[in-house]
DNA sequence: ACTGGCACTCACAAACGCCGAGTGCCAGCG
DNA sequence: CGCTGGCACTCGGCGTTTGTGAGTGCCAGT
């Protein structure tokens, strides 16, 4: 009707009406009634003023009642306004500050870090965290080591400068004496050394081209292996913790059960496409709310995720997950802080 | 008073009944009556005496009514004495065998092997599986490399016989030219290579000793890394799978809350505990039903684990955690058959 | 535009009563 | 002596009822 849009329809009063139901919400986990938001906060009106402002929120879907004659309760509609409009980032604690500086004391390798982190986030926001390792398609061959077994297989194995390993067996066309090896390992390290794995494929290719015509059907069975390893199975690896606080606040927080929660955080393809850096400035902390993502089972969560590497470069992402009902400022706060500390560590190798 | 040894108390019959009771309760999940009993099996007398059959079986602390005038239960005595002596491992059913024979297609590594063993038997199962990565510990050296990253900085990676691969930075006391490098790389794999990490320790002290004196405090440096490597840092990696199946049946099925379940499944060295293959015979099939198992927070859960490795020797453990009624034969027969052909899978490299 | 007042709604908890599965005991029977 | 049928008893679970209070929407008044 007569109003423009739906956010120019709100008054800055009843911005705070919105801003005070989540913050009561998400601290009570109960729905808040007129009267007690008059009370907490310090508005200057009395709870049928509030009720009318209410009665507004609801019709333009940024509350709802559970029930007739409940209070009210943020919809993800309200959440998303809140988070984008209504919060600012919370400064961490000292606590958190000191925690996460401690936390890489004695990482040992890359597989601690990442190992680390996970727990961390997950204890810090009380959450479900999920921090992908490093991506092998974000990074670059280190060096290439061929290892024989025997005189008809080797053993190929990658180092990626993240400091990821990865290692495959190669079965050669015929018995290859361990000079003929050794030639071939200085051949694919020359080609592929320093290369960013995304630029590899082709490379793989002239490598075969080039090598001499006595050894090429070895360098040939060797390159599929080192495509099948660089690009085709970019496998990723994820860590997974906190599981257990799923479980806080009674299982009735997720309505339903958890049971889907479980098995969809059991599938790595789910999270990485919930934490995943495939976004527009993957540097910056992304919050999901509810129905936002796109996981079916998931519609309950909310989803804070940022990417994350050394410098300002992105190798993989983190985040962490939880009911649509959580402390957004603190976990935004949180996962953006842990990324951070986390590249400046991944920078120092 | 009369009688002698505890088991000689009961006769066939009661036995009978305590296996029925077992199987019942399994199948149903509710406590089981006598007249069902009689029922369901074809025990040729009159519920009556099935009572007092009950009552003394009861009176010896293998089944327990949760409350007057139920059913009975059994308690972890009454599985125990059910697994050790009345049942016979159920074999598999073909839809079983294929499964297990379809997983391995398609296993391109180590940790794609354990993964796709621990998601199997999660399936199989139906219930929380646990796969212990080959312990590096048991396992042998097949090559070191070392690989310069800067002039004082460089990677040793460790490859061991059973494929998994462990990398770690070695600072280096000053500068080192790439032909010292290749010395140390010779000297280190002439040393180790074949040796079983578990008799490394004084073969890298003879290591330094050995080493013209000009490299020995860069052999020095190098040594205490790898001893790290092989010996302190012995960190186990673990997979787990299924967790979502806790939640089978209702969340009543673990009385109180599946939280500490969770909780203790997220340390690694509590897993290890469990499926642990210190144990007299490792490549046995165990099972800890209820208390018997130490961890405090499991003690309403039984866990059935076994050893595996290639041909004979066992490599790690692998098992599955699930309420402490569960359908014991199958388990173990599932248990046992997927470690068999997880070992006869290594054994092929 | 805000407020106080008021009637109304409805989830939740406590109280109640019923039902039936399951038991223990006992006297009788083969 | 072991088994059985009969019987009185127990008690957890479930559906119903009732009471209570938080919270609402609406309206008339300032």
């Amino acid at each position: 009707m007569g109003e423009e849009g739906v956010a120019m329809s709100l008054d800055d009063r009843k911005l705070d009406v919105l801003r005070a139901i989540v913050q009561d919400y998400v601290a009570t986990q109960e729905p808040v009634g007129s009267k007690a938001l008059v009370e907490r906060h310090h508005l200057r009106v009395s709870p049928a003023t509030i009720r009318n402002d209410m009665a507004v929120l609801e019709d333009e879907g940024y509350i709802r009642q559970p029930h007739t004659s409940a209070g009210r309760v943020p919809t993800d509609r309200g959440y998303r306004l809140f988070v984008d409009k209504l919060s600012r980032i919370k400064p961490l604690t000292p606590a958190e500050r000191r925690a996460i500086e401690r936390f890489l004391v004695g990482a040992v390798d890359l597989d601690d870090v990442v190992h680390r982190t996970v727990r961390l986030l997950a204890q810090l926001t009380r959450q479900v965290a999920v921090v992908q390792f490093p991506s092998l398609s974000r990074s670059s061959v280190r060096h290439l080591e061929l290892v024989p077994v025997s005189t008809t297989r080797i053993m190929l194995v990658m180092i990626a400068d993240t400091g990821r390993v990865e290692q495959r067996l190669v079965e050669l066309p015929g018995p290859t004496p361990e000079a003929d090896v050794l030639r071939l390992r200085t051949a694919v390290n020359e080609k592929l050394g320093g290369q960013r794995l995304a630029d590899t494929p082709r490379l793989v290719q002239d490598l075969v081209d080039e090598t001499e015509p006595a050894l090429r059907p070895t360098m040939a069975a060797l390159a599929s292996v080192l495509l099948e390893t660089l690009v085709e199975r970019t496998e990723e690896r994820i860590a997974l913790a906190g599981t257990a606080n799923l479980t806080r606040g009674g299982i009735l927080d997720f309505q339903g059960s958890l049971r889907p929660i479980l098995e969809a955080l059991e599938e790595e393809v789910v999270l990485l496409k919930l934490i995943g850096s495939a976004e527009p400035d993957p540097a910056t902390t992304r919050v999901l709310i509810g129905d936002e993502n796109e996981i079916e089972h998931l519609r309950a969560t909310s989803v804070v995720s940022t990417g994350y590497g050394p410098g300002s470069t992105v190798v993989g992402g983190m985040g962490v997950l939880g009911p649509t009902r959580m402390d957004y400022p603190g976990t935004i706060a949180t996962v953006s802080a842990v990324a951070r500390y986390v590249g400046e560590i991944l920078a120092q190798n």
